[in-house]
Order: structure tokens, then sequence, then C-alpha cells
DNA sequence: GGTAATACTGTCCATTTGGACAGTATGCGC
DNA sequence: GCGCATACTGTCCAAATGGACAGTATTACC
């Protein structure tokens, strides 16, 4: 019951093949057309089974939808170093990893996207955050590089220092606004170097 | 004209982050869903602008094709090295690579399929399997594990040397049929270890 | 001032797509 | 012989989806 028909088994690894391809998923139709089915009812009844299977998931209703199961496994698993700092450092050259105190192993799951070489985790100290509910002891996420949009926090360099602010505009000028009395409250962000769009936080508590 | 504008680029990070956390591709109304876009057209429209500036890829007509050119470029241009062996080792353990003669560089364009740790290559000697188009030369990508299916080419250890024969099934039972007049036309396949199923061949010619 | 690009709302429509149903045939275990 | 899973053909349909078109407003650029 476990195992899979070799029909069944092409079409789980024509779907892997065709995703591995870099092309959309495989609608039923294009399944059908595939294997010369004349009817796709054929394509929808191997998928069914698959899915019964535990071997395909599928988003019912949604076209496109299917996902095999290992690979989505696979994927959630992967758990993927990102390098962690204390502060920030003033460059961003290749040797960004070595500068880094430490690495923390995150999941897709547990950050919301995929990690990529722009991506690097900021420790938290003291509660400037706080009304952004991003607190003392946290780990932020951070994508370098894209432009910051208005709402956003962005860590940015101040005094060799990483700073978590919000990024905002006001009368078409960017501005990032420090949420700890300490700095004043609005600074042009030209004058600062922003270091990353915050993507994610994490938080662990005492157990 | 080839920098993305502030929503533009939320949008290709929307699908960015959708697709890596291992969901389907949004269609244009989830994504004008999610930005809280009324009219699906607004969303439409990015998509229209991301691909002019080729950022994005679709397959006109299909549902949820949309594809990050930057990251379909990676996957394409991502080679990966695969184990390559005179002959096939008898034990699969983790030490395979180690027993590689050498690897070679394979990208996923040029097999048709993304490679994983079961995937490794052959060097084919002989013209055994030239009624099955495969040369004296040729380098043949297998996958081990995979239950054959009739008709395919498999590599088979005989006498501690690998033989590519071809799957058959005959009144229910598996046989390997040989194209080599060296060897029994037909093998209970049980008699012999299974290696990997052909997934790809590369042939190179001289210059 | 005009043109173009951006950034939408709103509507209509042909196609694509998945789901359900009816039906046929085969092989397998009991 | 019966039930069940497999392996299809063929049809109908509603929902999902992309594409085209008509508008509006704003901003940037020449």
């Amino acid at each position: 019951m476990r195992s899979l028909t070799d029909q069944q088994q092409a079409i789980r690894d024509f779907i892997e093949r065709e995703v591995a391809a870099g092309r959309p998923c495989p609608s039923q139709r294009e399944i059908a057309g595939h294997f010369g089915f004349a009817s796709k009812t054929a394509a929808a009844c191997h998928v069914r089974a698959l899915v019964k299977k535990g071997v395909l998931a599928v988003d019912a209703g949604k076209a496109r939808s299917l996902q095999l199961v290992s690979l989505a496994r696979a994927n959630r698993r992967a758990a993927v170093e990102i390098p962690l700092f204390g502060s920030i450092p003033a460059g961003f050259g290749r040797d960004r990893e070595e500068e880094a105190d430490e690495c923390i192993p995150v999941t897709i799951d547990s950050i919301g996207f995929k990690p990529t070489r722009n991506t690097f985790a900021l420790r938290v100290s003291g509660d400037s955050m706080m009304g952004k509910h991003i607190l003392d002891g946290d780990i932020v996420v951070l994508e370098h590089g894209p432009e910051p949009r208005p709402g956003q926090v962005v860590a940015a360099l101040i005094d060799r220092k990483s700073t978590l602010k919000t990024f905002v505009v006001k009368n078409g000028k960017p501005f990032l606004k420090a949420e700890n009395p300490k700095y004043p409250d609005l600074i042009p962000s030209d004058e600062l170097m922003i270091q990353g769009v915050v993507r994610a936080v994490l938080r662990r508590f005492e157990k």
C-alpha cells in the first residue's frame, strides 16, 4: 500500500523533474498530455493516489499547486546558518562571515523566507525598539541590500554601533525615526549607513 | 529604468518569499489580495512591469507561472558535482564519493533534472548498449534508488563490473535484458545488484 | 505644457484548471 | 465470485485565472 506503482512513480518523477528544471508545476492536463492520456481524469486519479500515499501535497482548488512532500520536508528541515553579529561590522565584504561572532541555524519555516547570502542576524540589546515590539535579547534577522519601504525597521550604523530604527518618508524625503530617546527623533537617512531591513524576529524564552 | 520601484520590489519580494516558503506561486489575484488592492489589474500591471524589466518570467496564459529570473538563472547555472565512476563500486555507503575516480560538474539544464545525493555518473566502455544509442565514451548519469520501470536502462553489477542493461518485465517477472552478446539475454533481476537507473547521457565529441 | 511611467479601480471574457460523475477493463487477495 | 485498487476514456461544470480594455490620478522628465 505504501509503495508506489510504476506509473505513479513515473508521474511523481515527472513532476519532480519539471519543478527542478525551473518550470511551473504541471497541471493535471499537462501531466495527461505528457504521458499520452486521452483523459485528464487519469492524471487526476494518479495525483489523488499519490496524495493518498502521502507523496504529494495539494492546495485544493488551486492551479498548479502540487508539491512533493519529500522536497517540502527537506526544504523545511534544511537549516541554513546565518551569521549573527553583536553589532554590525563596518563593511560588507566577503570576510563578513569571519567577522561574525557566531552563527545561528534557522529554517525557512522559522523566518518565513529563504535566507540568502545577504541575510544576517543581530542580537538586540536594550529596549530601544519596544515600541515596535522588538525586545532586549531578541534576535532579528535582516536582509542586506533591498531599499527599505516606509514603516519597515532597519539597522543603521551610528558611532560604529548598530541601532534599529524605523524607516519613514516625510514630504518625500526618507528619514530614520529613532524609537530610542538617546538619539534625535528624525535623521536624514543618507547621513547613515543602512545595513539591512528587518525581516524576522526570533525570541527565546527562558524555560 | 532598470531599477525597481518600492512597490515593484515589494511584489518581487512577496513572490520570492511565497515560493521560498514552499507555497505555490501566487496568482495575480492573490498578489492583489496580499497588498490590499481592490483590483487584480494593479497586480497584473506590476507583474507586467517586472517582466518588462527582466526580473520576472511568465509562461503566458499559464496559471501561477511566475518565475524570478535571478533564481531561474542561479538554478540553471548552479553546477553540481556528480561523482563519476569508471565502474560502480560494490557498496553504496557514505564513502561513495571518495571511491569516485573523479567528478563532473553538470547543470540542471544539461541533464534535465536536479541531481541529488543519489545521482552518479558512469563512463561507458564498449558498444554493449549501441542498440539503445548509448556509445563507447558516453557518460551516463544515473539515479540510485528508484525502482526501474520496464524499458529503462539500468546499471547492474556483474563480476564486480558494472554493465548497462535494459529492464524488462516478462510474465510479471522482472528481467534484465543484456544488449551485450557476452552475457545471457535474460537474467532474473533479483540475481543482480541494480545500482541505478539511467536518467541522462552526456556525449562529448572531438573537436 | 505634453508625454511617459507609475499606480491604481472596475469590468468583461476566453481559457485554464480542478472536481465530480459515469463507465470500462485488469489484476490481486480472500 | 466479490471487493478493491489500479488504470484509464469521456463529459460536464464551477471556480480560478490571465488578458484586454476603459478610466483616473500622480509624479517625473523634457
